[in-house]
DNA sequence: GCCTTTTTGTGAAACGTATCACGTGCATTT
DNA sequence: AAATGCACGTGATACGTTTCACAAAAAGGC
């Protein structure tokens, strides 16, 4: 085994005719003359020395990761998060050790043992598993799902999205409204869309229905609830509001082969505004979620020191982008 | 500090009435007999015990980790490919320890010995410095970059997949074919793409026409290029080959504006087939990149024992797509 | 039933680091 | 000039494992 060979910092101590201490020193940015100093950094460029982690972590019990858990990393919105969770916790000298569970609860907990028994230092997750076992011992904040009253969650203002996308539809002259849904079984905070496009139409007196389905129902029912609802070339609803830009999409696809087209004959308004945070223009109108804020304030809870006077839900501000699906004011 | 508390193997032998040894054993499936073991299990149990992975690393020198150095994962070929080798190493029982650069020689550099600093079993990278430095201490293999004699480099049949292309365009009646291609000013095995595309032209005596940017010049070199070649609506090439299935969008949206559509118009051929891998159908017809295959293989090399005879560069087949910028026959 | 072989539990040593009580030498004070 | 304090280098110790040489017990052969 060629790693045996690795330096040591005893032989740096002996390269450098200083003690085994003074070379820690060094090492850990304390105070130690200027001479010596140099004589041991000096010795370690010579030999090459690098610390060994795992024998710092032992007796530091820090180890400087975080473990990130998401389902996946291939829907866009995951992998701009983890992007920027990548470069929230690099910028604070941290290393992100990334798990995908594939939407597999099992997996999920089997994860989160796993990152505990690393010892890493943190764990940021996007979990659907309902009764997560999470030890103490490991600082743990969850993303947009609740868990237990101890683990903070972060999420976007999903309320308050939800509101914001039908108030606006309404403002662009909309009068019968739709929100189209497809997600987990497991409730989460972007459920909250809905709440929040409800109560905004109910407040105004708006005419609105919901359609809301889970995975594995599949796009079908969507199709089939168009077309029951297209009269003579017409839909009856002049504003949608899509839970995810990706389904927004699957759907002025659908409904321009219904002959349908948005935004002439509809105002079609999505969630999560990924593509704005790739460089993109978006490809639909969408209410944006602050993914680089989310990212970090996970890794600014994440790594308070002090957590006993933390929220047990922190709220992010969205805001809305113009994206082509609708005919906003210029 | 809370996790100073937490139970090492001295407690279990303790609780259990067992050698510390036995413990060890149990925990490494080491041959220990079954009332010995299951007494340890127990009491292990009984206090919640965790392995501590760095004091293990610290004996073992394995740490079960790879760092995966990307320029990203916001792309999605980069993203596809960052979730293909999270399983795959998961698979094996190793953690991915993602570090982003963001195509930043000098970050790919520092990343690079931090990961050999964090004592990780392996590198697996995607770099773009031409001159980077490698300690042999760490087990690396490259993805689609030479890097040195020593450091293995798994990539796509580029040159294969350049001549399918050509050929393609070919067998589809096309005549006068052009290559586009934007990119890294760093030589990369992608770059193939068009050596394989032009020796399969030159081979069947096709003409052809090649524009070949760098990122830094943008996109509308393109579209001045294309316009100069439209005369009278029409277009000077009818087959064109994209080095990306991202470029070859763009440039039918491009070319769209310009009245030109494919697949009446023109073919039109990209490269990569990440959506594929996303289930999803292919927004334009494409060579495929079998990016499972090359997640596999990286991690299969890099986790190979015997590291004396392997093959500097790992050549893996491609595939055609069809995806609607081209008339293929049914 | 004795000796050999095999199996299996034991406890000490070592991995590479951080830390801490200690010792040395030097500057400051009176 | 002696006493005091300070700054800094020293080296032993401990962190929680794995490993290894050893001992003890069980199994097998004649």
């Amino acid at each position: 085994m060629r790693r045996s060979s690795a330096p040591t910092m005893k032989d740096v101590a002996r390269e450098a005719g200083v003690a085994l201490g003074t070379v820690s020193k060094v090492f850990n940015n304390a105070p130690v003359g200027e001479e010596y100093r140099q004589r041991v950094l000096e010795a370690a460029k010579r030999l090459g020395y690098q610390v060994n982690n795992y024998a710092r972590g032992l007796k530091t019990n820090r180890t400087y990761a975080v473990a990130v858990v998401l389902p996946n990393i291939i829907n866009p919105f995951f992998s701009v998060l983890a992007q920027n969770l990548c470069q929230a916790l690099t910028k604070r000298g941290y290393r992100m050790f990334l798990s995908i569970t594939d939407f597999d609860p099992e997996a999920e907990q089997r994860y989160i043992h796993m990152a505990q028994q690393n010892q890493v230092d943190g764990i940021i997750g996007l979990t659907y598993n309902p009764n997560l076992q999470v030890a103490d011992k490991v600082p743990f904040v969850s993303f947009d799902r609740y868990v237990s009253p101890d683990v903070p969650c972060v999420a976007s203002d999903n309320f308050g999205g939800g509101q914001m996308a039908a108030k606006k539809l309404v403002e662009l002259g909309c009068q019968r409204l739709l929100f189209l849904r497809i997600g987990s079984t497991v409730a989460g905070e972007s459920d909250k869309r809905r709440d929040g496009f409800e109560s905004f139409c109910r407040g105004a007196g708006v005419e609105h229905d919901t359609l809301y389905l889970r995975d594995s129902d599949g796009l079908d029912p969507f199709r089939d609830f168009l077309q029951a609802h297209i009269h003579q070339g017409r839909l009856d609803y002049d504003g949608i509001f899509c839970c995810t830009d990706v389904l927004a999409l699957e759907i002025r696809n659908m409904l321009s082969a219904l002959g349908v087209h948005a935004p002439e004959d509809v105002q079609l308004i999505g969630f999560d505004g990924t593509a704005i945070h790739m460089g993109r223009a978006p490809e639909c109108s969408t209410i944006v979620q602050p993914i680089p804020l989310l990212a970090e304030t996970c890794v600014d809870i994440l790594l308070k020191e002090d957590k006993s006077d933390l929220p047990s839900l922190i709220c992010l501000p969205v805001s809305y982008a113009p994206g082509g699906t609708t005919q906003d004011p210029v």
